[in-house]
DNA sequence: TTATTTAGGTCAGTCATATTGACTTAATTA
DNA sequence: TAATTAAGTCAATATGACTGACCTAAATAA
């Protein structure tokens, strides 16, 4: 880089600055999802699980094909995990209405880890919340937002209609 | 919650809005890795490739123990992803001046690959910065390191001297 | 100088996540 | 009736990561 454009190219877009982002997002990513992983580790589960029971939490009686759609992973990766689930009575399953499809909705002990495991988020998250400016929170909501590819905006959208 | 509780709880700190952050973090960090990893996949490397492959640019002369430091994974998953990057001449391995230690630096095809990689996730920054207002940029960089965990926090402070 | 610690490596086994590809069944819809 | 859709399944493969047990060689502490 030469000297005029260093000049030019504001201190806060400097690829060096850049990359300090990448790296916080690198740490993060990993801290934020560190404790609920070891709670699962114990029932031999892992980062899917969370995952499933999470969106089956959020959205009751979604089908299948929409918790894909969320997830993004192929039918036959879901399937190993959501059978585990269900097996193990932390999921329900039932016919929908087109009897093509099925409803899925967390049971009393897939709403218990559900709980328990979101807690350890949401705590962390309040936590930050407390001890930050609103402006603060308001623009990491913001560039989050910005980080994400149109499809999954409206899926997100749609989950919080 | 109570109504009381509702009144007392601003609304950016109600439970409702903070899954709406864990539901950002999940998507956009799957946003962020996409780009590189399609590459990644193409010549049969992961993400663990990239984060090798990133903090050994990051850090020349990186030793194994700062390396595993840094990625908070064991010597042996370390070590498969290492041999393979040694094997194909993107690192290049030499011996410390303690010399139980090893010394590690990316070659030409090393630097060529890590540039392809992180220049996605660097052009997908600076595209958002360019949209954002600085202060958000802000708030999003100070949300970021306060969720990290005070060691990682030295860890980043270190390799950003 | 000997004993201990440290840095790095390795072998073996296991588990979790995810993929591609090929099929099947049953229900809905054109 | 034909085509499409939702869901499921079998098999093989790759990647990422772990535990545990060992080993070598170099540096450092007793």
């Amino acid at each position: 880089m030469t000297d005029l454009n260093k000049l030019l190219t504001p201190l806060f877009l400097s690829e060096k600055e850049i990359r300090k982002i990448i790296e916080l997002i690198f740490f993060s990513y990993r801290e934020f999802t560190l404790g609920p992983d070891e709670i699962l580790n114990k029932i031999n589960y892992g980062r899917a699980h969370h995952r499933v029971i999470y969106f089956v939490g959020k959205q009751n009686n979604i089908t299948i094909k929409d918790l894909l759609g969320i997830l993004k992973i192929t039918k036959q990766s879901l399937s190993r995990v959501l059978n585990q689930l269900v097996k193990e009575k932390y999921i329900l399953v039932s016919i929908g209405e087109d009897k093509r499809t099925k409803k899925l909705c967390l049971t009393q002990k897939g709403l218990d880890l559900e709980a328990k495991l979101s807690k350890i988020q949401i705590d962390k998250i309040k936590s930050i919340i407390n001890d930050a400016k609103e402006s603060d929170i308001n623009g990491f909501k913001k560039i989050l937002y910005s980080m994400i590819d149109e499809k999954s905006k409206k899926i997100f959208n749609k989950i919080n209609e």
